[in-house]
DNA sequence: CCAGCATATGCCCTTGCAGTTATATAGCTG
DNA sequence: CAGCTATATAACTGCAAGGGCATATGCTGG
């Protein structure tokens, strides 16, 4: 099972699971909607399953596709000890980029 | 400034940030928590601050990395709407249970 | 000013991956 | 069954990215 970091390193994916967010979908209705090969589309749906992200129910020879997140919750953990971070730090950005 | 979801992608710079989450580090530190050359841990560097995740001070020949949270903002929002599939997962039901 | 240390950059090699086209598989319909 | 539709897989290609080594740059101590 390969990490949900790499997996949604890909723009394709993510936009993927934000319409998988509102309702499950068929390839052809994502494939669409990416402006991408069906071929494309199916590739993505693969690594996305095997990363457990989504799921898939047959209905003839159609898929439907659907959101699974619990495998963002890695994602999420990781981004804990950082989060109380970003309140107001624009002051460190701007030494950097007069720095240069 | 490249996205914040390719920078991470890799294991080697999100172990970077958790060891900058506790103090600035020397590059050579970093190189040998690594285990990565040293010149691999440079690029893996100059990639982090270009997405402005961390921030450079010179310090005579040596550079103290300290890290910068807020690109992370980006993650964060992306992941707000998937949020509720898991934590509030209870509360949910609890919701539908009533309403029936 | 020279030797040595810390870091950055250039170059090369290799691997992985996203994208394509062509084809396979399987269900549906007449 | 024949042919169409929906999706998956295979084979190939191009490119970007990570890794290493060698070298440049810049600071420091003697």
């Amino acid at each position: 099972m390969p990490e949900p970091f790499s997996v949604l390193a890909e723009p394709a994916r993510r936009r993927i699971l934000d319409l998988l967010l509102k309702r499950p979908r068929l390839v052809g209705e994502l494939t669409d909607a990416l402006g991408i090969s069906q071929p494309g589309t199916s590739k993505h749906l693969r690594v996305l399953r095997e990363a457990g992200l989504v799921t898939v129910r047959r209905d003839g020879q159609r898929r439907w596709y659907e959101l699974r997140a619990e495998p963002l919750t890695e994602l999420d953990a990781w981004l804990t000890p950082y989060r109380w971070m970003w309140a107001d730090r624009f002051d460190a950005l701007e030494r950097q980029l007069e720095s240069e």
